[in-house]
DNA sequence: CATTACCTGCAA
DNA sequence: TTGCAGGTAATG
């Protein structure tokens, strides 16, 4: 699920909510497979009267900066939810961590599946962490010329060289899918075949994209949800994913569901090509 | 590049 | 019962 946007909102709401409250305890630890550095022991000895100094993002991560030189980062892959729980909000059997803050708040880590993942790292692990990403999409440093210099060095197709978290940070399934049909490109096109229009269009439907998703809080297809225990609304502009069979917003055809590099992939065969 | 694994729930 | 799902890592 959360992909850049899902993860921008929940950071957004966190800091929001929980700087600069310092963690008690750890109410519940049901799963411990999700910690996956240090081991559990040790993340329950370390982490209690730590202060959340800040919340924000870096690819898929939520980032929760502690006490220096500590860095809780919580990753929600496919249907992980993170929120502050209201005072009335009862965990349950998916609820498989809780830390109770000094504000007599509690922060809830819910996960249908297990995919979940949490770290926390020093600033060695934090600066690992952070080189194996690629750039942050919605940063000014990420430019028409830098999307180009990483299109121009990869013989892939656009579908998996956008889903690649080392070349571009925080882009999935529906975002890709979604930027693909307002640049007018086909997911399958070799990546260097693109023109410079082409690639002025992807930067600018990835951009605009991201940007408008995250003023959605998110897209909710059934876990996400943001900060707050809310849902996200930019499933409801969705142009192609969940959209097969439907007509293109802007010629008509039916959208198709294609598999590209095994991921499911909508797209307008009309419109997409260049 | 494709396949499998990690997990659970839901729809066809 | 089978296949599919927003993600990613580990194998051929």
């Amino acid at each position: 699920m959360p992909e850049l946007p899902e993860v921008e909102t929940i950071a957004r709401d966190l800091a929001r909510q929980i700087v600069p409250h310092r963690i008690t305890c750890i109410e519940r630890l049901q799963w411990d497979r999700m910690i996956e550095t240090p081991t559990p022991q040790e993340f329950c000895q370390l982490l209690p009267n730590q202060t959340i100094q800040t919340v924000r993002r870096r690819a898929k991560w939520l980032l929760l900066d502690l006490d220096p030189p500590w860095t809780l980062a919580l990753h929600l892959r496919m249907s992980g939810r993170i929120w502050v729980a209201k005072p009335d909000d009862i965990p349950d059997t998916h609820t498989h961590l809780i830390l109770q803050l000094d504000s007599q708040q509690r922060l809830f880590f819910h996960d249908v599946r297990k995919f979940g993942r949490v770290r926390l790292l020093d600033h060695n692990g934090l600066a690992a962490l952070n080189t194996a990403y690629g750039p942050e999409p919605l940063a000014d440093t990420f430019t028409p010329a830098v999307l180009a210099t990483t299109l121009a060095r990869s013989a892939r197709r656009l579908k998996p060289l956008l889903l690649d978290q080392s070349r571009v940070a925080g882009l999935g399934n529906i975002y890709v899918d979604e930027s693909l049909w307002h640049a007018h490109l086909h997911p399958a096109r070799p990546a260097t075949s693109l023109t410079s229009d082409d690639i002025d269009r992807l930067y600018l439907a990835i951009r605009t994209v991201l940007t408008d998703a995250i003023a959605h809080q998110g897209s909710t297809l059934r876990d996400y949800r943001t900060g707050y225990n809310t849902v996200g609304t930019y499933q409801h502009v969705f142009t192609v994913y969940q959209r097969e069979g439907l007509p293109c917003f802007r010629c008509g055809t039916p959208i198709e569901r294609h598999l590209i590099a095994q991921r499911g992939t909508r797209l307008c065969p009309h419109c997409q090509h260049g």
